[in-house]
DNA sequence: TTCGGATCGATTATACAAAC
DNA sequence: GTTTGTATAATCGATCCGAA
């Protein structure tokens, strides 16, 4: 290297350190676009397995939905494995809704002054009276218990529902809200105090069980 | 071992919505 | 209208890792 040559060779290589230093920002930005791309295809993904807001989505909430539905496909291969027939979900998910039906409707009741309570306990009678349960929850359990005018019905359980859905259905996720899950907040229409069942022990502690009553993640309605 | 590209983590800037 | 909180993008130094 000759005297001559070095302040060339010096200029080379800062211009080559600060050619790095210009194109770092674009790799990065690059980087970036990377990540959200792939975000972007998980989310679309995502909204459709749960049917959710695609709007309301973060990315952290992508990241989250993603895991559960991975979870989800992985549980439902193992049912898919042990013969669970089809329509056995189909008829748990309308189960579920048709609890979380009966509990706005006494949720209503219970803002109307004026409405006979009797009348009120007749309807939510009828309601659990014909409330959908499997073929196997109706072995189990025998004949839902009928209400008393002074009981309030939101405390109970209709049997054979804590169990009736899988634990990490899509569908499920879903038909709870259109919400995710997150630690900390209450679910949508059911008070801790409200609803004395001890935690579902069987299960994925993270999952809500069908009444709204969280573990130790849920679902937080937006 | 050195170099260069890729990646990570921390920090800052910006935009936006909600609460007041 | 202002403040506050949150999400996202951008930047930058540190670190990792494979190739020469």
């Amino acid at each position: 290297m000759t005297a001559t040559t070095c302040p060339n060779n010096v200029e080379k290589l800062s211009n080559a350190k600060d050619e790095r230093k210009l194109r770092k920002p674009l790799i990065e930005r690059k980087r970036r676009e990377r990540i959200n791309n792939c975000l972007d295809q998980l989310k679309e993904t995502i909204v459709g397995a749960f049917r959710l807001d695609q709007s309301k989505l973060e990315k952290a909430d992508i990241l989250e939905m993603t895991v559960k539905h991975l979870q989800n496909v992985q549980s439902n291969r193992l049912m898919g494995e042990c013969n669970v027939p089809l329509g056995v979900e189909a008829q748990q998910r309308y189960s579920a809704g048709y609890i979380q039906c009966m509990h706005e409707v006494h949720n209503l009741l219970l803002t109307c002054d004026w409405m006979d309570k009797t009348v009120g306990a007749r309807l939510l009678n009828h309601l659990l009276k014909s409330l959908p349960r499997s073929s196997e929850d109706s072995r189990r359990t025998g004949p839902p218990p009928t209400l008393q005018p002074s009981q309030t019905p939101v405390t109970q359980t209709a049997p054979g529902a804590g169990d009736a859905l899988p634990h990490s259905s899509p569908d499920r996720i879903c038909s709870d809200r259109g919400c995710k899950v997150l630690g900390g907040d209450r679910g949508p229409f059911l008070s801790p105090a409200a609803n004395p069942q001890p935690p579902d022990s069987s299960g994925d502690p993270s999952v809500m069980d069908h009444t709204g009553t969280a573990s130790s993640d849920v679902w937080r309605p937006w």
